[in-house]
DNA sequence: CCGTTATAGTTACAATTGAAACTAATTGCA
DNA sequence: TGCAATTAGTTTCAATTGTAACTATAACGG
């Protein structure tokens, strides 16, 4: 089975981009292998979106917040945070009570159920995680992290710092 | 506006994850960001998705591809391209024949007008690969690119290389 | 040849997602 | 106070996407 296929004709000046050298694109296919390979451990197991893993995860780790701040921390938008909890308090994987002082928040924490999902699925994760580090030595991966905090930074940032 | 909020109470002994340090999450929100830029680009002028841009730079690098050979190049699905293909060649953007020596298959090529756009779009993709490569210096620059080779070099290959 | 199996690509239908409108509660301030 | 503007969260409807089934052609094996 060849693989190869004559790339741009000579004499056609039209500089095509180079999929497989394009930052943008491989970032994206990345992220998509990893990401999936994940899902695909607690999505058949417990019939759980990404969207709904990531909203427990940070409930895992901040209690009580409230869907707006679920939102923040997981950079989702309130619309996918709101379907999510709704499934998620309707599996009982989420307890929701209403904010004291201000009755339009919610009071979110993961219920026992919730707890126990999580404690099967973060050591899976990480072990992923850990699945994707190996292919690195120490010196690279340490440079990966570097590499990621000064992208991710300052994301050319969209509301101003101040 | 503080931001605080208390993480996991003393005595709870659950290790969340945590998402911010977690690399699958981090490269989602990088590579959605920096695909996100690029898209702002071309979807409103040209009323072009992701997917129609990406089948468009094969395209452009490799001419008359079939469709499974786009969706080979750009890793998505052949439903997805061929989606992306009935838009394109409705707008006068892709050339479509059928092959010689097999009916089945198509032949693709951008069409004058595709390249038209293909030609304006690259530019600006690229130099939003410049911005992002901006924020680093010429070391890790050279890192970042060594350890995508290495991590997408073999992704767990699902079809072995033999 | 003829029937089975495989491949290219499309279509149909359900599930997911996104954008905008909406409800309810709170805040700001005249 | 009291009314306009904000904020939290949900709902609705349309667009996008994913999965499976389908059509047409080609390849294979006796």
């Amino acid at each position: 089975m060849s693989h190869s296929r004559k790339p741009a004709p000579a004499g056609a000046e039209h500089a095509p981009l180079e999929l497989e050298h394009f930052l943008p694109y491989r970032l994206s296919i990345l992220s998509n292998t990893v990401s999936q390979a994940i899902a695909n451990d607690y999505q058949r197991r417990y019939d759980l979106s990404m969207t709904e893993w990531r909203v427990m995860a940070v409930l895992a780790r901040f209690h009580g917040l409230s869907a707006r701040e679920v939102a923040e921390r997981t950079a989702m938008d309130k619309v996918a945070v709101s379907r999510a909890l709704a499934r998620l308090v309707e599996a009982g994987r989420v307890h929701r009570q209403t904010h004291g002082g201000d009755k339009r928040r919610s009071v979110l924490n993961l219920s026992e159920a919730g707890w126990l999902i999580h404690d099967d699925i973060a050591p899976m994760a990480r072990a992923r995680e850990r699945d994707v580090l190996a292919k690195l030595d120490a010196e690279e991966r340490q440079w990966l992290t570097r590499i990621l905090d000064k992208l991710l930074g300052a994301p050319q940032n969209e509301n101003g710092e101040r």
